[in-house]
DNA sequence: CTGTGACTTTTAGTCCGTG
DNA sequence: ACACGGACTAAAAGTCACA
């Protein structure tokens, strides 16, 4: 099970690009503050709902948050 | 919430393409019978983990499962 | 082969803190 | 501002009998 680490990474960068604190993008998409980030370090495994509410929040397209970047 | 309409439909889609019956897909990615169908009605808030293994089963990658198709 | 309602178990998700 | 923990509540996971 790995996506859910692809997500929060992605998540974390989306992020960092609009500025947002932690704090600020769990106000945003209604959901708690320690959940976001035990999210974005891949601990828990999120909920479509979510995913699309986090998506949401960071004006992004939800599949933009499944991208895998690996490589260099 | 509709993302989750979105990913029942392809899901269904994606295994209909394999000639696949909801109980022969569940077998492949350890789930029940049951969630399964639930999944591809929208009923069910499902997680990433399980989004990843009905991906695999269906071998298609994680992203297609959220295209969304409009149109007619 | 699939839909549905009911059900129990597990975990998502919250809220209180700490360093 | 973030990681991490414990305790708690809401909801998802997972199963079943029957239509």
């Amino acid at each position: 099970m790995r996506y859910r680490m692809v997500l929060g990474k992605n998540i974390h960068k989306y992020r960092m690009k609009k500025g947002l604190s932690q704090e600020k993008l769990a106000e945003y998409c209604g959901l708690h503050r320690t959940y976001i980030g035990a999210v974005e370090r891949g601990e828990r495994n999120i909920s479509i709902d979510n995913i699309e509410k986090i998506a949401n929040a960071l004006e992004v397209d939800v599949t933009q948050l499944f991208h895998n970047e690996r490589g260099h």
